[in-house]
DNA sequence: TGCTAACTGAGGCACGTACCTCATAGCAAC
DNA sequence: GTTGCTATGAGGTACGTGCCTCAGTTAGCA
């Protein structure tokens, strides 16, 4: 049987108040006596019985996750898994909530940021731009005691808030040693598509993507980037030109999370298949276009992951703990045909 | 507030220990009566508490993984991340254990087997060569009331035992998609290298590899797998023949987890950078080689998500309860220099 | 020496579920 | 009307911890 409190009071030659009080950093014991229950512990290897402490504490955690409104398909997938947790970390107490941004504007989102109070929220998981206004509302929100994690996509400055996404410097040097790879020693141009560079996730994937293939394959250049802002229309047009000005593309590279609107947009010019294309995220579409060949690879990170590990860094702040850094790296995925597997779905944590 | 049990009892119409018997499948209630509580669980949103359930029940599992003796990285890892479990999974009263055979002989293992009973083990994960006497073994464990899964490597015939590891022929595809990427229609030989060809892993990724680079890299031919069975000299022998048979070889695959022993023996008859080279499985090893880019690309399965998700299974079926397939799948990760993450050991789940 | 403040012990209730016993109601067969 | 059976209710204890109160002890200080 493993040890109790009652137990571990023995050991230590105290009461169950004072063991109580040590576990829970409640004052009121001398120094000395804090560690004589903590040798004891060690001692006779106490650990807590989680179940018992959640039951006795009847604690809970109403979480909130805050995400962009426009409608693209990793989106929806993250949202899928946010419905997911919300069932299952329904047994461990955790009540998880979410919204998406009537708007895409700083001000609105700082807005709805500013009527976020202790009352019905314990913490906050925000994917929104790098701005001024968004990290302002951040931090009063975090003064303010609710906890904050962004999303995705981080924050410049030093903010005393958590960040729950890949490494997205990274993300965008594995894009670049790929497409390097793939060229096979081919020379041209690289065409460079985002949605926006307003969020800091493009920004850091434009960098990593530019390090990599400056270094390592000077027969490629990779182009300034071309910004769709969403519209169709515009992607078309910019795409359009960008082929017409340069006769010697021989890859692009999609930055952002909505992949379908600027590769449709190429396809408009060219066959895909005689280009070596890559894009982020895992989506129905991209899935398709992987299994099809029009896209030769997909960096990805994995929706459930992110979501769960945004409610276990908010859940472990809401305890004052810090959260298990180890644990919530997420990776930095690679997606080919082969290894797609058979569920549409993201697969597991 | 979320409903309990006695909520339910009152919505339902009948006693407690009526809902306990019903939550609990215990005999003794009307088929009304159980539709009766089964409608007002719908109604009111009833859901479980787990920590109150596990509390009470007291129920521990006592699960064993059995491992080879054999000392790769790949291994050594596993075994770290089964002791991060048992700290880890202690607290929800799931208690680890690991041993490693004695031997790799088939018989000793199916002997292992045989001497464990229900008495002390409720569930074992096993990691061995797919034999005959093995996987009766196994059938018998399973029959005495012990669950059994398999890790890593399956085993073949239709046995009532789970499996969890990657699918090994879309790990094996995917090595060949990326080998046949890589060379960027350069044309010649592939050396194969395994330890062995005995466990099943090895022989499915094998099949996967040759699917890709027969239907889509006419100019890459494969060759059949050298088996160095863990010896050094036998090794350089067999790779040092292999270069001297063919003076085309312009890529080398390493099935096995054990990447080192291979690898070494074919950089003592080539330059590593001069050939597209691809391996198995996240160790110190190969980690380094890929940071200095004498390996282009490594296949990988988390061990940690591994381990944890063989515990999940085991629990699952202790409780009678089928794991869930979707949260089990094992990706198969694709790893180069750039997304590597800063870490050494292996990230999250 | 007395006073105050800090520390400690004893005990109890609560959390939601599991599992036990015992009583009783209803029903059917004989 | 007795017996035997099943279905159900009523009530209890237990699990290990959190958190509360209140009384009692000790240490430090004037």
């Amino acid at each position: 049987m493993r040890p109790t409190t009652k137990d571990l009071a023995k050991a230590a030659g105290v009461s169950l108040a004072t063991v109580d009080r040590v576990l829970n950093g409640r004052p009121g014991v001398r120094k000395t006596t804090v560690e004589a229950v903590n040798e004891a512990i060690e001692r006779i290897g106490f650990e807590r019985n989680l179940s018992a402490a959640n039951l006795a504490r009847g604690r809970s955690y109403r979480l909130e996750f805050l995400l962009p409104k426009q409608g693209d398909q990793f989106l929806d997938t993250l949202l899928d898994r946010v419905d997911e947790a919300q069932s299952a970390f329904a047994a461990e107490a955790t009540f998880v909530r979410c919204r998406r941004a009537v708007d895409t504007d700083p001000h609105q989102i700082a807005a709805m940021l500013g009527r976020i109070t202790r009352e019905d929220t314990d913490g906050v998981a925000l994917m929104a731009p790098d701005s001024p206004q968004v990290r302002d509302a951040m931090l009063r929100l975090h003064e303010r005691g609710v906890k904050v994690t962004a999303l995705v996509s981080g924050h410049s400055g030093e903010l005393p808030i958590d960040f729950v996404g890949v490494d997205n410097a990274a993300a965008g040097a594995t894009a670049g040693r790929l497409v390097g790879q793939f060229c096979g020693g081919r020379t041209g141009k690289i065409l460079v598509v985002s949605d926006t560079m307003m969020t800091r996730d493009s920004v850091e994937r434009r960098h990593g993507f530019d390090s990599v293939i400056t270094a390592d394959y000077p027969g490629l250049t990779a182009l300034p980037t071309l910004e769709t802002y969403g519209d169709p229309d515009r992607a078309c047009r910019i795409v359009g030109t960008a082929f017409r000005n340069h006769d010697d593309i021989v890859a692009a590279y999609v930055l952002s999370s909505e992949a379908r609107l600027s590769l449709e947009a190429i396809r408009n010019e060219r066959d895909l298949s005689s280009l070596v294309t890559l894009a982020h995220e895992r989506t129905q579409y991209t899935q398709a276009m992987l299994m099809t060949r029009a896209l030769d690879a997909v960096i990805a990170q994995n929706p459930g992951h992110l979501v769960r590990s945004a409610i276990r860094v908010l859940r472990a702040r809401c305890d004052n703990r810090e959260p298990l850094a180890s644990q919530e790296t997420i990776r930095v995925e690679i997606l080919l045909k082969e290894n797609l597997g058979q569920t549409t779905d993201d697969p597991p944590d």
